[in-house]
DNA sequence: AAATAATAGTTTCACTTGAAACTAATTTCA
DNA sequence: TGAAATTAGTTTCAAGTGAAACTATTATTT
């Protein structure tokens, strides 16, 4: 990227953004089709699934994203029974979110889609680049 | 990404959404405030800017992006003057869309501004992953 | 050659989005 | 202590989005 003329090919923010995207559309279907989620809202399970319970705050520094849609959708999986809300006793600003035992067993069923779609990534790319890519990217966003 | 749970810190689709954001942000500023276009308009320009005269489907090829916003950012950038359009004698069906003086210079302006941003993206990540980075990326995208 | 299919680009419409304003609760500080 | 500031989460509203329907043109088929 030492040229003169700009372009989009050596840009790493638009690259990133076209392989976050083509990277992301197999599993898209999953989640939105057969079970009938946002995007959002499947990063909301990911992260109660895997720390249990949490606040619609802890949630929105982890995915870095604005309480508006966090807070919609954590509305949505509340109506389908996905997750359960209680006041905090310590401060009654605060909402303790947790997973129901169907939004565990959506956890389980998607988790594992996931890990099944990251492995065909890996293969893809080949291990070794897979693996350095991850820590990269895991060092990019800290 | 062998354990049995599920984790997003190892998913390459969220990781790269992340720092597909990340690495974006401030750039972003750059031609919302500062030059008041859009990503998709930045991208039209950053497209014409390179191949010189291409058509809306050409640009929606490369960029990978759906014809109507294509089509909204073509006529954005006719109504601020940094882009012509001419019905092809060839095929009239097509439009040969090429950038005006004006828009000549915006990519230009933009263009050192996405060079500077990039090599303090590089410079970040230490000129090796930077590079290792770049080509995986393109070898995603293909 | 006329009818049908396909293609480039636009428009419509229903849905999504996020910033800013808002509510309710807690903390700070004068 | 009581007023002002801060914080967690919700709602509103204006703008953005993309799939599907549409227009105009060209290609294909019969």
């Amino acid at each position: 990227m030492s040229k003169k003329e700009f372009d989009l090919s050596h840009f790493i923010p638009y690259l990133l953004n076209q392989a976050a995207e083509k990277s992301s559309r197999d599993f898209e279907n999953i989640y939105k089709i057969d079970f009938g989620i946002t995007q959002a809202q499947w990063r909301v399970i990911a992260n109660l699934g895997k720390y249990g319970t949490m606040s619609s705050k802890e949630i929105r520094l982890k995915l870095n994203q604005n309480k508006t849609s966090i807070s919609r959708a954590v509305y949505a999986l509340e109506e389908k029974g996905l997750l359960a809300r209680k006041t905090s006793e310590k401060d009654r600003r605060y909402e303790e979110l947790q997973l129901t035992a169907d939004g565990q067993k959506m956890f389980k069923q998607l988790g594992k889609a996931a890990i099944t779609h990251n492995q065909s990534i890996f293969t893809a790319l080949g291990q070794e680049d897979a693996e350095r890519l991850t820590q990269i990217l895991n060092r990019m966003i800290e």
